[in-house]
RNA sequence: GGUGGCUUAGCUCAGUUGGUCGAGAGCGUUCGCCUCACACGCGAAAGGUCACUGGUUCGAAUCCAGUAGCCACCACCA
């Protein structure tokens, strides 16, 4: 009988199984017919370069449990996933396989290029969404959409000339963010400025044919070559008389005209500036004001190139070491100071990006910005933590252009076409471009090589998900119509410009609508030391070694436990095993709920003497046979229910997952459980064994269904092994509970709670003892409250068995017994009778300990309660709940007084 | 520089509209238990001036202001 319930409760095999029947029985495939009500979520498509780390897994799970509770709660759910074509993560990574080989792109060229990108894609790009499936996710995978499928290009495609055609998409010089690494231009959101330690250097800009000079400072000596003007300020008296004389630029030997330009801070540095306008976006406003010419000194690669002259072709930062070296041996450098400033990195590839004057793609993002921000700040949108509102209305707010194409190959090709004599139009083809651009047939049209950037397809995610433009043609689809606008995205804060912004301004912009009602943003997973997860610093383990040796549930269970809304999750991770060891916390729950159902299948069994299920037992429990500790339970599921819904639906997971956990340990298992051995007694009918058999598992249900979200499988299989033998033998858990207040009873619960204390009372007083731990008791309680009288004595057998005595009397008076360990709970005075001796100091100290804190309580509460205005203000409830409060407190002081000079006298 | 967040037991944190908090949980620590569901367990204990200062209020861990420390995001002057 026991190897048919194992005692410990092996997750992984349970997670195998069923999570292939689930997909066997496509039962997580949403229908557009369907006549229930829609619920979406639009999984955040993870790159296909990315392999499953724990801010997916939280995300994902958060996902899941709003996914599944929808369902239950009969909702048509769809969950659309996906994966992003992730241009420069992906192209470099096939780039350096190809290195492997001593290849390059250009060794292939753009098309056989690209056809191995899709070959990488195809083997590796579906891993991660592989990976997902441990964590037991219920996605509709029918809807699986890639961002460079043909449907989704096709809607990029469409949204490009749309956008053109109205102006707001153009083309245009300007300093973009430069990565050398991967030759291709960023846009502001993926540069991330880091403090440098470096130097600033103060240059010697003689006057034309004079020993005089202007002392110039800058950290970057490299761009020197590319300077065409010293600016100063016009209010600085230092330097004013000197403008419109020319210096020459150290090395480069050219002469510059010093110029007055405010941009010229007197304050800082020297007070020079030199004009750089095609390395520095500021010196690039500069060089407009004044009309200077504009010198590009690097290559795009990254190395200095003819106007560098002898440092042509140097990388650029050894170009700076090998110039400051030739500045001081010409004695033109004033001073070297060490200096800390910010510089901006690339945040893929981790190199200083440049930055860099050419011709890129842009959006204009104000008028978008507007309408974007509108459905945030009237409430159609609610963020969840509600402060990220502040940060999204600041960036909308300041929002700069957005620099839209790439130097790359692996991406959606803009589909913009030029004449050979540089007119062009954006179209979707060739043919269609001639047209706009009233060309006849012959003339050679030639495509834009650059491509998008990825975000410019991820912000069509909620149109592109559900087929909008799919064919290029069709807006309206069956999807939109069912589930659009989303109910919910979950996402990592870090990304609320890349994306949220950006999607709320492609939806409101092209179909008018918010793209979804609620965005929860998760918390930032980090480190013991407070440090974010990182490869380098090897503080990432892999998830699926941590849900291999915890399990899915468990995984799943502790990540939602440990994450706060609105703050960092801190996890304890060992560096060294790459262990998660707070993951227990999930594994063990997983195997209290396993080894309370065993202990429920293995009485049922007894029971019922095989081949039945308390749930075809048509004999339940009438109200006048409910117990005290019956209706207690009942009283607590519900109000566990009610609580559920409340945190579920205010986003406060981990409210959630506590408010379970608490329930099914503590309620549950550590007190009804226990009561549940006494009731189900032996001598009882049958008939009532198997009620009241069946009204724990009825309850044993309703936990089941209230983990399912959060613990898909361990719920499953147990609700499988319930039900084996019933008729019903539908695939998953259905229906979700609901909360009855009717069954919630307040004082039922304070009650309760006075009987937790005493046999909390009971058990310490038995430590004091020093007793073994079998040896049975006598108990006499005694209190001259009647409704505590019944109680006691309604509950007594349980009672017994959770102190092990032999006897337990309730009374109304206290006994005359002079050997007697006494104690005091609330209004209940309970007696131990002893055959040895007790140490009557210790038991005088602990008195006194409490008589102690009880004086101070009930002195606080008599100063409220003779404050007049509180008596008045205060509402009517508090203060009458005061009163009892301090009427039981007077009840249990004079009684421990009592006790007191009792104990002193002997 | 701007904005936001955090500061409650040794550690990680709950504490949702101020009164049911007569401050909680998990881990860790200490003591006792293989009690016929569970040692991934059971029972018990020790441990807190709720960062500091002031204010609002009949009443503050909870609201407001300031101070300190930590963190994040944004901007960025050579």
């Amino acid at each position: 009988m026991l190897e048919k319930y194992p005692k410990s409760y092996s997750p992984r095999e349970a997670e195998r199984k069923w999570y292939e029947i689930w997909q066997k029985n496509r039962i997580y495939e949403a229908s557009v017919q369907s006549t229930k009500p829609g619920y979406s979520i639009l999984m955040p498509p993870p790159n296909i370069t990315g392999i499953l780390h724990f801010g997916h897994v939280l995300n994902i799970t958060i996902q899941d449990v709003y996914i599944r509770w929808k369902r239950m709660l009969g909702f048509e759910v769809c969950w659309f996933p996906g994966t992003d074509h992730a241009g420069i993560a992906t192209q470099t990574r096939v780039e350096k396989e190809l290195a492997k080989q001593g290849l390059t792109r250009y060794d292939l060229g753009r098309e056989k290029f690209l056809e191995k990108v899709w070959q990488w894609k195809e083997e590796y790009g579906n891993i991660i969404l592989r990976q997902l499936r441990e964590l037991g996710i219920s996605c509709d995978w029918s809807r699986t959409l890639f961002t460079m499928d043909e449907s989704a290009s096709n809607a990029v495609r469409e949204v490009f000339i749309r956008l053109f055609d109205e102006g707001l998409i153009y083309r245009g010089k300007g300093i973009i963010n430069w990565s050398p690494l991967s030759q291709t231009a960023l846009s502001d959101e993926e540069v991330e400025f880091r403090e440098v330690k470096e130097h600033l250097y103060t240059l010697r800009y003689f006057f034309e044919n004079s020993s005089e000079y202007l002392p110039v400072a800058t950290v970057r000596p490299e761009t020197i070559f590319g300077d065409v003007a010293v600016a100063v300020n016009p209010n600085d008296e230092r330097y004013n008389k000197f403008i419109g004389k020319n210096v020459v630029v150290p090395l480069a030997n050219r002469a510059v005209p010093v110029i007055a330009d405010e941009y010229a801070d007197p304050h800082f540095g020297t007070g020079c500036v030199k004009i750089t306008p095609a390395h520095d976006p500021n010196d690039f406003e500069v060089g407009i004001r004044h009309n200077l010419p504009i010198i590009n000194s690097i290559n795009p690669d990254g190395t200095l190139n003819e106007y560098a002259l002898e440092f042509n072709g140097l990388e650029r930062f050894e170009a700076r070491k090998r110039i400051v070296e030739k500045l001081k041996e010409k004695n033109l450098i004033e001073r070297i100071e060490d200096y800390v400033h910010n510089v901006g990195f690339s945040q893929r590839g981790g190199e200083p990006i440049e930055p860099y004057l050419s011709d890129q793609w842009f959006v204009k993002m104000k008028p978008l910005a507007e309408i974007a921000l509108k459905p945030v700040l009237d409430g159609r949108i609610r963020f969840f933590p509600k402060h990220w509102e502040k940060t999204y209305q600041h960036w909308l707010e300041n929002i700069r252009d957005w620099c839209i194409s790439r130097q790359l190959w692996w991406g959606h090709r803009i589909p913009v076409y030029y004449t050979p004599d540089g007119r062009y139009t954006a179209a979707r083809n060739v043919d269609e471009a001639r047209k706009k651009l009233n060309l006849s047939k012959n003339v050679e049209l030639t495509q834009d090589p650059d491509v998008l950037d990825t975000w410019f397809s991820s912000w069509l995610w909620p149109l592109t998900t559900m087929r909008w433009l799919a064919d290029g043609i069709t807006e309206d689809t069956p999807d939109l119509q069912k589930f659009f606008p989303t109910d919910l995205l979950v996402t990592a804060p870090d990304i609320i410009f890349f994306w949220v912004a950006r999607m709320i301004m492609a939806t409101m912009k092209f179909k008018n609508e918010i793209p979804f009602r609620d965005v929860y943003f998760t918390s930032t997973i980090r480190d013991g030391l407070g440090r974010k997860l990182s490869k380098s610093l090897g503080n990432s383990p892999d998830p699926l070694m941590i849900i291999e040796k915890y399990g899915a549930d468990a995984t799943r269970f502790t990540m939602t436990y440990l994450s706060p809304l609105g703050q960092d999750l801190r996890m304890d991770i060992d560096v060294k095993t790459q262990d998660i060891p707070s993951m227990e916390i999930g594994r063990n729950f997983a195997n209290k709920i396993w080894n309370a159902g065993r202990f429920l299948l293995l009485k049922r069994d007894m029971v019922f003497l095989q081949d039945c299920c308390p749930q075809n037992q048509e004999r339940v429990l009438t109200s006048e046979e409910l117990s005290f500790a019956d209706r207690w339970i009942l009283s607590r599921l519900h109000s566990t229910i009610s609580k559920v819904y409340r945190n579920l639906e205010n986003y406060r997971i981990n409210e959630y997952s506590k408010t379970l956990y608490d329930f099914v340990w503590r309620d549950f298992c550590d007190w009804y459980i226990e009561i549940f051995k006494v009731q189900l007694n032996e001598n009882n009918e049958l008939s009532f064994n198997q009620a009241l058999m069946r009204f724990a598992m009825d309850l044993f249900e309703n936990i089941l269904k209230l983990i399912h979200p959060i613990m898909p499988f361990i719920s499953e299989e147990l609700w499988h092994l319930i039900r084996n033998k019933s008729k019903n033998k539908s695939i998953s858990l259905e229906k979700y509970p609901e909360p009855n207040e009717d069954l919630i009873d307040e004082v039922l619960e304070a009650d309760f709670e006075v009987i937790q204390m005493v046999v909390e009372e009971i058990r310490r007083m038995r430590v004091d003892l020093g007793l073994e731990p079998n040896k049975k008791i006598d108990v006499i309680l005694s209190t001259n409250r009647t409704n505590l009288i019944d109680m006691l004595q309604k509950i007594k057998a349980p009672i017994s068995s959770l102190v092990r005595a032999n006897s337990l009397e309730v009374s109304v008076e206290s006994p005359t017994n002079e050997k007697a360990l006494t104690s005091i709970v609330r209004e209940v005075e309970i007696h131990i009778p002893l055959t040895g001796e007790i140490d009557i100091n210790r038991e005088l100290e602990r008195i006194q300990k409490e008589l102690e804190r009880l004086n101070k309580n009930i002195s606080s509460i008599e100063s409220k309660l003779s404050n007049q205005t509180f008596l008045t203000k205060a509402n009517p409830e508090v203060v009458e709940r005061e009163k009892v409060k301090l009427e039981s407190m007077k009840e249990t002081l004079a009684k421990l007084e009592n006790l007191y000079t009792k104990l002193s006298k002997i």
